[in-house]
DNA sequence: TGCATTCTAGATCGACCGATCTAGAATGGT
DNA sequence: ACCATTCTAGATCGGTCGATCTAGAATGCA
């Protein structure tokens, strides 16, 4: 064998991440890609393949760092907070990307997943997740009786998905706090909404 | 004086407009853009300036030909009614979106509005005259009783916007009807739920 | 008829792109 | 000590890009 790698892949990764959470995918340049990962071109080359699989690796580390991390820490609140909890981070999120970054994933759904069925698989499987996570916690509220029944889980899951991916859409040109929080009080409402029957 | 222009504008820039829909706005080169729009490219510096300036007259044309046509025809309508019309129609768009160009406002919301103030104007006037229209229809269908008035009619229109982006994103990778269906659903619900004491 | 303008087709410019390669220094296991 | 591997810095390759320009044919008004 012979000379180790000298950077620390999960490191300069991070750094990938970020360079191309913030110029998108095309826009994003090798050269300067490399620069503020702090190694060399052919370092880049070597360690990764091409442009394109380091962007694979990016966007999947994006994924598991902000969905695994949400949904986790979520998971262990009762189900009707975890959504609460799950909204209120996107969010704070939102308000504070002065850069305006958005959400990757959407923005891969937006300008690669159309005309690259690799990337719309990845898409298309975060975003089930996501429903899955939703549909587990309306599931569990509406037997608790924590979460309105009168709507199938199913569609508020789905609902909750769409509120979630406008909301996120909408900060990118609209960020103010004020219309994001007013935007969720209507699909919150719709969970805490009880049956007539529960009416007092 | 002298020559005539030999080609049509508004034709010239349907198809502009077509070209940038399906390709995006980077990924589109002016020569192909061009050659789509059955003109040179001489032709085509010397009518619209540059990449940019015909850019922003398809994007233009777009918003007026989508929402203008759109908004105003549902206009006729009853507000309960505007809103569901409104919706169908974006779900039979999208579904029948077998290219998966998507909302050319939201693309250009997310390529090009996050680094330039022009076009985040743009998008966000967009988006206001949108959530215009839903407050107007739900003030009205809360006024005639055709609407709950359980949520404040600014904070349901907010929420309708944002089903209505997260629709178009959500179609882009999962184009599926019951999909879509199913997530406006308990957004209806909302609408149509009346405040206990009008209930029998 | 003459002239200004627009048309066509295509060459050209400078810049940047992704990717590969060169050449040599550094490093660690055998 | 040797050698495979990775490192550095940078040149290079073929290609595409947006934009401009050339040269000449076509056209419509004065």
């Amino acid at each position: 064998m012979a000379r180790l790698r000298e950077f620390d892949e999960e490191t300069v990764l991070a750094a990938a991440m970020a360079y191309f959470w913030l110029h998108g995918y095309r826009t994003a340049s090798v050269r300067d890609l490399a620069r503020s990962m702090g190694i060399t071109l052919a370092s880049l080359y070597n360690a990764f393949g091409d442009k394109r699989a380091l962007y694979r690796r990016a966007l999947d580390s994006y994924i598991e760092a902000s969905f695994g991390a949400r949904s986790g820490g979520a998971q262990a609140l009762p189900p009707r907070r975890a959504i609460d909890a799950f909204f209120q981070d996107v969010i704070e999120s939102a308000v504070n990307d002065v850069q305006r970054k958005g959400c990757m994933v959407i923005n891969a759904a937006l300008e690669l997943a159309p005309h690259d069925p690799e990337f719309q698989d990845i898409v298309a499987g975060v975003l089930v997740r996501i429903e899955a996570f939703f549909q587990r916690c309306v599931s569990a509220g509406q037997a608790d009786g924590s979460i309105s029944n009168r709507q199938p889980a199913a569609d508020l899951a789905k609902h909750l998905l769409a509120v979630l991916l406008g909301l996120q859409v909408l900060a990118r040109t609209r960020p103010q706090r004020a219309l994001l929080e007013g935007l969720v009080r209507p699909a919150f409402a719709l969970l805490d909404d009880r049956t007539p029957s529960d009416r007092p």
